[in-house]
DNA sequence: TGCATATATGAACAACTGTTCATATATTCA
DNA sequence: TGAATATATGAACAGTTGTTCATATATGCA
């Protein structure tokens, strides 16, 4: 066994081919709860109903009637999705009446609609 | 039943509050290829050891059994997870004797990333 | 108070996801 | 050629997801 060989766990045993490089890269990885988040926030936006939600929002502020027509999908799976929403901080509402009205919540979330968007757009 | 009011397929009935306004953010909205794709590239980022590999990618380029070794899973969960990414072209390959070296395919990635971890890092 | 409207939510179900295990392919070297 | 190495892949499984349907809550109005 070489310097170069360890085992990880012991799922496997598997051999480094540039150990240097990986210690590199592994001091410049995120922290595990940051990767954690950030993977929950690609989910929740890895959806095309929740994109289109996401990205109308940035447009304007509507209520959950609008974006069902809109959309053409159900009052309750758009209540549904905009939960989801809600719960990681993607979109904020305030209540008119018998009326909610939902916005962004955080001008992050359109801009990576909108980088996301520039790269879909090149890539077609 | 007034001006207003339409129905949306025969899903259910629903009421405009705002039609205008619907109209507007309906003429801004992407066409429904661009948000199945981009809605595609977001579920394939939705995962923290996708999210780990296409981060590290970022910084390096580096074969499979040390992807492996840095992330600390099987080589068949870490080949599994790149083939997912490629197929979605989000890295590239090249292959040098027995070893594959992988890399990011797309500049926008890396950025996406970038602006997603700048996001998290301001919610946590 | 009673009815209509706007939204939220729980249960249930089919469809999908990520990992593991076993095995296949492909390359290098002796 | 045969053994070792690096990667890829198919099957299978538990866990998760998005929608629908039915119903609950809450507000406004007559």
């Amino acid at each position: 066994m070489t310097k170069a060989t360890e085992t990880v766990g012991d799922a496997c045993e598997i051999q480094f081919v540039d150990e240097e490089k990986v210690k590199s890269v592994r001091a410049a990885m995120k922290p595990a709860p940051a990767v954690t988040a950030l993977a929950e926030t690609f989910k929740i936006l890895g959806d095309p109903t929740r994109i289109k939600i996401a990205f109308a929002l940035s447009k304007e502020e509507l209520c959950v009637c609008d974006i069902a027509n809109l959309l053409g999908v159900s009052q309750s799976a758009v209540s549904h999705s905009l939960r989801t929403l809600r719960q990681m901080k993607l979109v904020k509402f305030r209540k008119e009446g018998k009326t909610a009205y939902y916005s962004l919540d955080d001008a992050h979330i359109a801009n990576l609609l909108e980088l996301g968007f520039s790269h879909i757009e090149e890539t077609l």
